[in-house]
DNA sequence: ACCTGAACACCGTTCAAGT
DNA sequence: ACCTGAACACCGTTCAAGT
């Protein structure tokens, strides 16, 4: 190898291996750039900073999160995609620490490519909804309900060391949400 | 003042105040130590470094969220109470935004204080279920999946800077968990 | 027992210099 | 255009030294 070239692919998926390996929190312009086999200084014709590396990969994760997701689901519809949506959600969630923690970061200035992706996460379950029959606005608000009932869900077992009944625990909150009011939410009481 | 004394309290509020003004994530030891008028190293002689405060503050938040959420279920019971303690929770949330982050923290060694403070404040919901009819293991149940529901609503919506809808979508989340299956459990369909 | 200051390793960031 | 190395400010941590 005769010169040392960074592309912004090579350098999405370092970050991102070393999210998981070592942890989001412990993601660093110098791990990353010894990963690569390059000086630290190198990256900032990439990306903006330590902001930009952790902004990369949240969007990755995001986009492979949906990936998982949108996969899950194929071949099936209505409750049973919602399941498997949701049962793809966590396993993605215990597989990829890194990825996950990243989904969860504060209110950053390039939002642009950062939404976008959360935006399509969500439209999965919307889609999954709307062709159970809800119209578009109930659709997103149940779409919206149950991607923060999983995502809390998740960031609680990711906190706590403790994953003995987390099984049972999961799947009441899903039967508890009925996976969003998708059948019988005319008859609830609200 | 003739001499510099740090206590174990002094320099929790001084870490709870700089994480709720300057964010979790900015949470530093020389930062508490500047606000304390204290050397850095001081610090070690009272906690057990980065990680002692972060713990510190961690228990901290917890205790003063679940001292919210108890205020706010008093003279109420059943699903007025769980509303109260739902909109308690977010309230705290986000007007101590560090305190809140400090909620979400990693799987930590010294798991015993912090442990402790989490299950205090499981316990409020679960007496909540268990005062509207819930036997024991379900209350727990229940607690726990409107404990991960509120969380993941407001993680997310700490993360995402579009405060529109907001109230609409909570209201929505709430309705749709049927505050935890209290009323009409029987009769779900799981 | 508690606090300090110096020291060390590490990190993010900038920038003149190389190719 | 891309990469490097030195430089700087900042951080966490340790420890001998002071009181």
């Amino acid at each position: 190898m005769p010169k040392k070239r960074v592309t912004l692919a090579a350098l999405t998926s370092a970050a991102v291996l070393v999210a998981d390996r070592d942890g989001f929190e412990a993601l660093t312009l110098n791990g990353v750039a010894a990963e690569l086999d390059v000086a630290a200084s190198t990256l900032y014709t990439h990306i903006y900073g330590l902001d930009g590396l952790k902004s990369l990969v949240a969007a990755a994760g995001t986009r492979n999160l949906t990936e998982a997701v949108r996969n899950s689901a194929i071949g099936a519809s209505g409750v049973d995609a919602l399941t498997a949506m949701a049962i793809a959600y966590r396993a993605f969630a215990l597989s990829h620490p890194g990825q996950f923690a990243s989904t969860l970061l504060p209110p950053r200035s390039d939002l642009d490519e950062l939404a976008a992706t959360n935006e399509a996460l969500l439209e999965v379950f919307v889609l999954v909804y709307r062709g159970a029959g809800l119209e578009a606005d109930e659709a997103r608000l149940a779409a919206r309900a149950l991607r923060s009932a999983i995502h809390g869900f998740l960031a609680l077992e990711h906190t706590t060391a403790t994953p003995s009944e987390h099984d049972a625990e999961y799947r009441y909150l899903l039967d508890a949400l009925q996976l969003g009011l998708l059948h019988d939410h005319a008859g609830v009481a609200r």
